[in-house]
DNA sequence: TGCAAATACTTTGCATGCAAATTAATATAG
DNA sequence: CTATATTAATTTGCATGCAAAGTATTTGCA
C-alpha cells in the first residue's frame, strides 16, 4: 500500500499549523496580563533586544508582515508602549522607540518563558533545541 | 552571562510562528490553482480521508476553530465543494458531505505534497519524521 | 417527569497574515 | 541632470483564529 501523502496525519504542514496555534494560545493568558497580543509581544522582544530600529528592520527581525506591522505599531503607540520617530536623513523611513512604559514592561515579561516552559513535560530542553534547529531548516528551505 | 530567554533567537514560539507562516505561504500558490485556501485544504484532506462526518468530528480532526469552521464551510458550500446535511436523529448536529466536484478535486491535489516536498533541499525525510514527532510532543504538552 | 447541565453550532468582535495597490522619497542608470 | 527603478511605509480587502455570547437540542439526574 502506498504511503498516502494526502493523509492529514502524515502532513508536516498540519503539524506546524496545530503546534503554532497551540503555542500562541498558550501565550494568550500570560500576555493578557500585560495587555498585549502575541505579535505585539514579538515586537516588544525585538525592541528589548535592540531599541530605536527602523520599521523595516523590525519587519525583518520579527518576520511580521509589513502591512500588519503598521497596524500593530499603531495599536502599540495608542497604548503608549512605543513611539514612531521620523528620520530627517531619509524621510521614507521611521524609527521605533520604546517609551519608559514599554521598557519597564520587560520586568513583567521575564517570567513568561519560564511559565510556558513549565508546560513542557514530555519535551526536554535538548529536544527543544533540536526542534528549533529543524524549524530553522524549514524556514530556510521555504525562503528560497 | 545568563542565557537570555527573552531573546527572539532563543524562542521556540517564534520559530514555530515563522515556520508555520512560511509553510502556509508555500501552499498558497498551488492552492490558488484549486481556488481554495490552506484551512479549506485541511478540511478537504479530512473529507477525502473520511466523508460524511459531523462538523464536530471535522473540528476535532482538523483542529480548526469551531467558529471559523462555520465560516469556512459556508464558503466551501458556496463553491459547491460540499454540502451540509441535517440529521433527523440528533437535530443539533449536521453532516458534511463532499459533492462530486469536491471529490474530484482530489485528483488535482495529489501533486501538491510532492511540489512542496521539492522545496525541502536541506531537510530529508528522516528529519521530517523526527520534526513531526517533536511537534506532536508540543501539541500534547500544551493541550493539557 | 421536569429542569439544569451538557452538546452542537452559529454569531460577533477584534487582531492578525497576506497579496496587491498606493504614496512618498531616494537611488541609479543613461 | 533626469527618467526609471527601488525602497519604506501605508492602505485595503479578504480569510482566518479565537474568545465569548447566543440558540437549539438532547442528556442526565433528582
Amino acid at each position: 500500500m502506498p504511503f498516502d501523502q494526502l493523509k492529514l496525519k502524515n502532513q508536516l504542514c498540519h503539524r506546524l499549523y496545530m503546534a503554532s496555534n497551540s503555542i500562541v494560545r498558550a501565550y494568550r493568558e500570560p500576555l493578557n496580563e500585560l495587555d498585549i497580543t502575541y505579535p505585539q509581544y514579538v515586537v516588544m522582544m525585538a525592541l528589548w533586544e535592540e531599541d530605536e530600529v527602523t520599521i523595516a528592520e523590525l519587519v525583518r527581525k520579527t518576520a511580521i508582515d509589513g502591512g500588519a506591522m503598521t497596524q500593530i505599531l499603531k495599536k502599540m503607540t495608542d497604548k503608549w508602549l512605543l513611539e514612531i520617530i521620523k528620520d530627517d536623513q531619509d524621510k521614507r523611513q521611521r524609527f521605533v522607540k520604546l517609551t519608559p512604559k514599554g521598557q519597564s514592561l520587560k520586568l513583567k515579561a521575564v517570567d513568561i518563558p519560564t511559565k510556558i516552559g513549565c508546560k513542557f513535560t514530555s519535551l526536554d530542553s535538548e529536544q527543544t533545541q533540536q526542534l528549533i534547529q529543524l524549524l530553522d531548516l524549514v524556514v530556510i528551505d521555504l525562503s528560497e
